[in-house]
DNA sequence: ATCCCGAGGG
DNA sequence: CCCTCTGGAT
């Protein structure tokens, strides 16, 4: 089964993919998006709400110091360096872009807290540019299906993500992936009798290589 | 390679 | 108790 073939079956499993992220405008979903890092998205909505009440442009927010920020965001971990990132990406988004998400990779990520991933989540969802993100799930489900190898950094990943994926599926495909990972192929305790792809299934080869790197 | 870090699930 | 969650900066 080539990856085509597989987005059509994740798609008949979850026909409703799509970006979890309540936001309202680019800025917020760039908040969010940084917010998100380890974090699930679940918990990200629980504390957007009252923080983009408190701050819904990068103007206000701008103008918050970081300990305003924090206690909004306390509750989803890592919370300094995201108070910082998301405090330093608004001043920035004022200075350099008059409070307007940009769309380019070297812009995207020229901001505070601002990396590979997140730009492509913003580029794809905001924007709507063909793009794929790979995060845990993305990178985790690719090995498992053998799409990728189990030592590929995840630049590799999403490059040969693209290479087999259409580029008309990349954004649907990025969220079907997502899906697929948050609640089937789990990184813990995967759904196997659920799963159609038992057969070529490289799971227990992953595990095996991730062992291998931790110990030395 | 390591650190940041809290919440929820098993 | 232990693991995982749409990572990024150092």
């Amino acid at each position: 089964m080539n990856a085509n073939e597989i987005l059509d079956v994740i798609e008949e499993i979850f026909p409703n993919a799509k970006c979890e992220l309540h936001h309202e405008s680019p800025f917020q979903l760039l908040v969010a998006v940084v917010l998100s890092a380890q974090t699930t998205d679940e918990s990200v909505n629980k504390v957007t709400p009252a923080l983009f009440k408190a701050y819904p442009t990068s103007k206000e927010m701008a103008r918050a110091s970081i300990s305003n920020i924090e206690p909004y965001i306390r509750r989803i971990g890592l919370y300094r360096n995201k108070a910082r990132s998301i405090s330093a990406l608004s001043k920035d988004l004022e200075a350099k872009f008059n409070g307007v998400v940009p769309s380019s990779y070297k812009d995207l990520m020229s901001l505070a807290g601002v990396g590979r991933k997140t730009a492509n989540v913003v580029r794809s969802v905001a924007f709507d540019i063909p793009s794929f993100a790979v995060d845990t799930h993305v990178d985790r489900v690719s090995k498992r299906l053998g799409l990728a190898k189990p030592y590929d950094s995840v630049e590799k990943v999403e490059e040969k993500l693209k290479r087999k994926i259409d580029r008309d599926r990349w954004n649907q495909g990025h969220h079907d992936f997502i899906f697929f990972g948050r609640y089937l192929c789990t990184a813990r305790h995967p759904q196997c009798q659920k799963c159609p792809f038992t057969s070529f299934c490289r799971k227990d080869k992953l595990e095996a290589y991730k062992q291998k790197a931790a110990q030395k």
